[in-house]
Formats: C-alpha cells, structure tokens, sequence
DNA sequence: CATATATACCTCGCCTGTCAATGTATATAT
DNA sequence: ATATATACATTGACAGGCGAGGTATATATG
C-alpha cells in the first residue's frame, strides 16, 4: 500500500532534517536514503524535496554548499545548522503529541 | 502546543468516520466530540469539517438528513454508510502504516 | 429591553504544500 | 546510437485547510 500525500504532507521538513542529522547529503541521496529506510514504500517526488530545500534553507534550518566532484554531475550539499536541530526536536515533539492525538480519535 | 493544520490534513475524513462510527451525529455535535476527546488540543475548523461533509457525501460514505428539532436550530445529522465504514477500515490501515514509517525516518 | 453567548448551519476566496511535466548536464552500459 | 542512472531545478495546476463573513434560534445577564 502507497501512502497518500496529505497523509505525509507536514512532515516533509522533519524527514529532511533528520535524514541530515546524520550527515551532511545532498537531493539525490537523501531521497534514495528515505526510499532504502521505507523498503520503497515511500520517497519523495523531486519538487516537493527542492521545494522543502527553499523553505529549510529560508528558515535558516539547512545552509549549502556546492561539493568539489571532478566527475559526474555536480552535487549541492546541504547541513543542517543549530536552528534547524531546534526545529527538528520541536517536530518530533509534535509527531509524538500527534500519534497520541490520531490514536485517540481513530478508534 | 497545538497541532498545524498540515500535520493533521488527510485525517480529517477518517476523524469523521469514526465519530459517526459510534452513532448518527451532526456536525457542531462531531466537533465538540472531538474536542472533549482530545482534551481541547484539536478541533476542527467550521470550514474544514463542512467541506470534509461535502466530499463523504460526494463519495457515498455518509448520508445525511434533517433531525426533527422543534426547538433550537435545526440540525443536519450525518450517518455512515456501509462504503464509508470500508472507506475508514482503509484510513485506519493507512495510519498504522504511516506511524511505522514516520517513526523510522525520524530517528 | 438590549446585549452577549451558545447552538447550529453554510459559503467564498486565499494560502500553502504536493507533484506532473519539463528542462539541463554528466557518465555509463548495451 | 540509445537507454538508463545520476543530479540539479522550475512552472503551473490542484486540493485541502481555514479566516472571514453570513444566517437563524434560544437563553442568560444586567
């Protein structure tokens, strides 16, 4: 089974920000990382990941830098900064007040 | 802390469904419910629940109809239809999974 | 009696995140 | 040659949430 959209949609940031927790990465990577931890039951569609980049980086969460490939295509890194480890404790927070909420109404 | 509006879209219907699951209501009724059961944390918008109504109805997972108040203003109550209770059981489903996944991405 | 508050319904139009479609460039495999 | 994988990015449409606004009934309060 397929996730719908509006299911994911809102944690979009938090997936990013915690994929880069563990280590500066770039598009591409993150979302292969995303796919290989769901089993391919989930990745994110490339607009909504560079989209999610703009705000991050907006935010002041995420900073960036080109990386010095010599070979293959260019790949732009991203960091996660310390305002975005703040946001992500405040969206894991909130994921865990939501769960508790969700399991409350869907009984 | 209270829960933004992306983080709770998509669950909207299935909130609805599962109040209706436990008896016909109507809509000031299923928002109070909601309400109470969340200890005032979640409450869904007036614009939000009517427009979620219009779509269950459009999907054939709820009928409605008018209760027969002689006092007060009258009440358009909202019953689940068999469709609707698949619909749910399918929402349900839904959730566990993504609680599965969401919990792996955000480590 | 005037006013506020609670109950109960509804619509319009904006906002925002998602995504299909499309485009660019590099490297390798067939 | 052609296809596929890697890697970036933008545009415009779409859909759900919701602020703001509206209608009507009943009760409480000063």
């Amino acid at each position: 089974m397929s996730i719908t959209s509006d299911i994911l949609r809102g944690h979009t940031e938090a997936i990013i920000l915690s994929s880069l927790l563990e280590q500066d990465s770039y598009g591409y990577q993150i979302n292969k990382d995303i796919m290989k931890k769901t089993n391919n039951t989930y990745e994110l569609k490339e607009a909504t990941l560079y989209s999610a980049f703009r705000r991050l980086e907006q935010a002041g969460c995420i900073r960036t830098y080109w990386g010095d490939e010599t070979v293959g295509a260019r790949r732009r890194y991203y960091a996660i900064t310390d305002e975005g480890r703040m946001a992500y404790q405040g969206y894991k927070q909130e994921w865990q007040e939501v769960k508790k909420i969700i399991d409350k109404l869907l009984k």
